[in-house]
RNA sequence: GCGGGAGUGCCGGAGCGGUCAAACGGGACAGGUUUAGGACCUGUUAGCUUAGUGCUUACGAAGGUUCGAAUCCUUUCUCCCGCACCA
């Protein structure tokens, strides 16, 4: 077998796509248009990796079978080439990240052609040049101008190895998404943003309609944050005091207020005889509270102050936390100890009272059985009662099920001593008494009846039974308590005029009685945060502001624009622009007077939010995009990137389309329409691929030793591409295998006569391999041309299926289906012809031909079983089929496949040779044989 | 804790109500070819059985729905990922 010359034909077609401009498009086409996109890379000094190789290869498969289906498609690529990598290594080895991006991008650049992507790249667009971030200025510009981009001091979270502020969607586990072993600190600093806020619930209803992932979608979700709750307005010190919750129905089980340690008006409610314990408790809570990833212990302190219940008008206690979050919500929570699992430990910690508010219905009914020597275990498990526990002095811990309830009161009321009592808890918890003198009392525990069962119980057995004790109980011995403490929907009980509503019913009721009162409205709350964009930082877009003594913050007027990065700064000591005098000393654009230029820079998250509007219009330096050319291209039908930037730059991307809409530039609410998340390669030992495991397989290599085609067909050979799956070379060899074969089949072709069975195979198989790549099941695709090939590779095909076969290829393998195509006689490009169309498919032939491959694996069986247990060699095959299926059986072939002779007869064949009666085991479907 | 996904042969991985002992690859084994190795070709690869088309177990575990389940439902175990004190 020859092998390819790779890099030869590589070259070859190149060269050809480059000098015929074949992939780029324009607007002013009559084919409908069609929008794939990459997330583009940021170009690292290290190069293009496994990964990029095959993200991009996968991007480019959906290009390339877009095109061939008949779209206009617009495959743009560029580079996300401002961020902070560039600067560190200008710190590190000392060059400046202008020359560092420039090598980069000059390393990515060859290696992506070698890997053969059909890049428009007359649209390329690097976000480092100004004629690029201009564009972010004049947005940010426009921002301010509506108000979404804003100003304030804000406690911030600051990087001590970025040396800069992170947006809260760059804090992971508390420390830095870049650096994990770097904590994230916090910092109160003047900052700019952007007021993401304003779209949530937009960003939220959007996603209904795209054709995203469901992970993606529910993450964003959940990162979005939405809930339904009630504001409830507490007084402390004659102030309102609003707090948010989303369960007003648990509103009478308030025992207490929890506020956050870093709430901005803390000290207000603070009173200054707790004033010392409360600064030593946020001394210490500031000095371990930092690295837990786990949950942390509930810690707190008394405020000193008391809030009036909105309803009862009762005082409150409000202690001082550290679980309460200062910036969700407005940092203050009431506490229902009994129905929140924080509150609970709380207020188990701090003694504090437990009110059961809501009562579950269906749940399993327990009983702690005291004394009671007259029951033994078998009454009990005679109705069914499952007994858990025993303790030392006969007490049982048991479990009713809640139809035997009766029957078990019937049975403690018969058996229970005179004079003693049992409690249970079914939906509440209630006590039977029984007096010496025989009566029973049953009484519900609830405010009212403490008083009297305290008086009975004493009674009884001499000592005084509380509700503290019952609760000390309850929390040393565990057994009660996951019936009280529940998080879950239920009737009201302990709620005065509200008991017997349910949770819903409640939840109206009570917040309309807070609204009458102007005690409390219902509203929406979000997780979502407004997006910090300050970056005190050099390698980024420059924040279009100029400060003035005079006029304040003055935006930089659009004639100005862009404002340009200085070259001449120092790094490594702070903000570098701080450094560059000459450019930060400027004039003020409202009264020319000493201006200063904002230092910082904004996030690079702002580039990637929009770049892929600038592909449609890249040269365009009167505006940001021509409105035509970007409503034309717009929105990305199919958007193809990493999982990791579901939470940050697909929120962003969002946000900043709905944001260009409302300025009247865009038509779509939605940037990305479809959008598809590949897996990770890892290495071949399951880890990832990282230089210090020396387990890095690297493109250009495996391009060198295999050639392009062979690798992106193995990329996505491995497995469904949008799993995580391990570099394998055995794959990467057979792929290399196939090709070789695939190519000295067609390199020596001669044209056969056109076969039915052929044609219908080809039309089968390009119905379905057009189904997998439309879903991005490759593998499968993969599989199914290899099957394809297989089926003609012993015979000669025409010209017209050989074709329709480099096509099927083609958008996993450019170079050597053109080349083949080529010497098919071809004088156009394969990447710019059509795709094959599904032709008539006869269902009944591919049959055939399965029970005559299942014929072939049971003759192939019987030869060998007669050669191992006779030692005798076949020389003649009869096999003897349906009359209606003769025709599939072709002995000449058959007689060129076994090597033997082979004689087919039909079943009801009065002449045949059949000496074993082996034609009545012939079914339709499947042949009977007889060898000798 | 919450949310998402997955558990199939020696391995990677198809199948997602009957056509499944399970595509395709890899590995292993046997045979052919070859000076040998490699490469290539042919076949076998749950168990039993019969010269194949038969039966029995199998798709993490246990139940259920159904004439029928790897496929649907419930419970449970394990693993991976994302979010995490969001009131």
């Amino acid at each position: 077998m020859a092998n390819i010359h790779f890099a030869k034909i590589e070259k070859k077609w190149q060269k050809r796509w480059e000098d015929e401009k074949a992939f780029e498009v324009s607007e002013k086409s009559k084919k409908p248009k069609y929008y794939v996109l990459d997330m583009f890379p940021y170009p690292s000094g290290t190069g293009l990796h496994m990964g990029h190789a095959f993200v991009f290869t996968l991007g480019d498969i959906f290009a390339r079978f877009k095109r061939l289906q008949g779209y206009n498609v617009l495959y743009p690529i560029g580079y996300d080439s401002l961020g902070l990598p560039a600067e560190n290594a200008a710190i590190k080895v000392g060059t400046h990240p202008k020359e560092y991006t420039a090598n980069s991008m000059k390393n990515f650049m060859k290696q992506q052609k070698a890997m053969g992507w059909s890049y428009d790249w007359s649209r390329l667009v690097k976000t480092h040049d100004p004629e690029f971030y201009k564009w972010d200025q004049w947005i940010f510009l426009k921002m301010l101008e509506k108000g979404i981009a804003y100003r304030k001091k804000a406690p911030v979270n600051w990087c001590d190895k970025c040396l800069s502020v992170l947006a809260n969607e760059q804090v992971v586990n508390g420390c830095c998404w870049r650096h994990e072993d770097s904590e994230v600190k916090i910092k109160h600093l003047e900052q700019w943003f952007f007021k993401i806020t304003n779209y949530a619930d937009e960003l939220l209803e959007g996603l209904d309609k795209l054709d995203w992932p469901d992970r993606a979608k529910k993450m964003q979700r959940n990162w979005i944050g939405k809930s339904y709750g009630t504001e409830i307005v507490f007084k402390i010190d004659g102030k309102s005091w609003p707090i948010f919750t989303t369960r007003p129905d648990t509103l009478m089980g308030v025992t207490f207020m929890v506020v956050s340690a870093q709430h901005s008006k803390l000290m207000e409610i603070v009173t200054t005889k707790q004033k010392k314990e409360v600064e030593s408790f946020l001394k210490k809570i500031k000095t371990t509270s930092e690295k837990d990833s786990d949950k942390l212990n509930k810690e707190g302190v008394f405020s000193g102050s008391y809030a009036e219940h909105p309803l009862t008008g009762e005082k409150v206690p409000i202690y001082v936390g550290n679980f309460v979050l200062a910036d969700y919500g407005s940092g203050m929570v009431m506490a229902v100890p009994a129905h929140d699992q924080r509150d609970f430990e709380f207020a188990q910690k701090y003694k504090l009272p437990v009110v059961q508010v809501i009562r579950r219905e269906n749940v399993s009914v327990k009983s702690y059985l005291m004394g009671a020597s007259k029951i033994n275990d078998e009454d009990l498990t005679k109705l069914n009662i499952e007994i858990i526990e025993k303790t030392e002095d006969g007490d049982r811990k048991i479990i009713i099920p809640k139809d035997k309830l009766n029957d078990y009161e019937k049975l403690i009321i018969n058996k229970l001593d005179n004079g003693f009592w049992n409690e249970y808890l079914s939906d509440e918890i209630i006590f039977l008494f029984k007096h010496k003198n025989g009566k029973v009392e049953r009484i519900i525990l609830d405010k009212k009846s403490e008083e009297k069962i305290d008086k009975l119980a004493s009674e009884f057995i001499g000592k005084k039974w509380t509700k503290s004790c019952v609760w000390k109980w309850l929390a040393e011995n565990n057994f009660y308590t996951d019936l009280i403490i529940h998080e879950d929907f239920g009737k009201l009980i302990n709620s005065g005029k509200f008991n017997g509503l349910e949770s819903k019913e409640a939840k109206e009721e009570i917040s309309k009685i807070l609204q009458a009162k102007k005690l409390g409205k219902k509203t929406v709350n979000y997780k979502l945060r407004d997006w910090l964009i300050s970056r005190q930082r050099y390698w980024g877009t420059p924040i279009p502001i100029i400060y003035c003594d005079k006029c304040g913050a003055v935006p930089v007027p659009e004639k100005d624009l862009p404002v340009k990065l200085p070259e001449k700064v120092k790094f490594g000591k702070g903000n570098p622009l701080e450094t560059a005098n000459s450019w930060k000393e400027t004039k003020c654009p409202k009264c020319s007077g000493k201006g200063r230029r904002e230092t910082d820079t904004m996030d690079t998250f702002v580039n990637s939010s929009w770049y892929y509007l600038r592909y449609t219009d890249p040269k365009n330096s009167k505006e940001i995009f021509d409105k035509k050319k970007a409503n034309y291209w717009t929105p990305i039908d199919q958007y193809i990137g990493g999982p990791e930037h579901i939470t940050m730059h697909l929120i962003y991307i969002r946000f900043y389309a709905k944001f260009l809409r409302d300025l009247g530039l865009l038509k779509f609410d939605e940037p990305a329409l479809k959008y598809f998340t590949q897996g990770i390669v890892k290495a071949s030992d399951g880890e990832k691929m990282s230089k210090s495991r020396g387990n890095v397989v690297e493109p250009l290599e495996t391009i060198e030793k295999y050639g392009a085609d062979t690798l992106r067909l193995a990329l996505v050979s491995f497995g469904l591409p949008d799993a995580d799956f391990n570099w394998n070379e055995k794959i990467l060899l057979g792929s290399n295998k196939f090709l070789n074969k695939v190519y000295d089949y067609f390199s020596d072709f001669k044209s056969g006569k056109k076969d039915v069975k052929i044609d219908n195979k080809m039309n089968k198989s390009i119905e379905l391999i057009t189904k997998d790549i439309e879903n991005f099941k490759h593998n499968l695709a993969v599989i199914k041309i290899r099957q394809l090939f297989d089926s003609f590779q012993n015979v000669k095909i025409d010209k017209n299926n050989a074709e329709s076969f480099l096509k099927l290829l083609h958008v996993y393998c450019p170079y050597i289906t053109e080349e083949l195509y080529e010497k098919l006689g071809n004088k156009k490009l394969i990447s710019l012809s059509e795709w094959p169309k599904v032709g008539k498919i006869d269902e009944g032939l591919l049959k055939a031909e399965e029970s005559l491959e299942k014929t072939i694996e049971d003759i192939n069986y019987v030869i060998n079983l007669i050669k191992e247990k006779e030692n005798k060699d076949v020389s003649k095959i009869f096999i003897y089929v349906m009359p209606n299926e003769v025709e599939n059986f072709d002995s000449a072939s058959l007689t060129k496949r076994f090597n033997k002779e082979v004689k087919v007869f039909a079943v009801n064949d009065s002449k045949k040779y059949d000496p074993e009666g082996k034609a009545k085991k012939a079914k339709p479907g499947r042949a009977g044989i007889y060898l000798e």
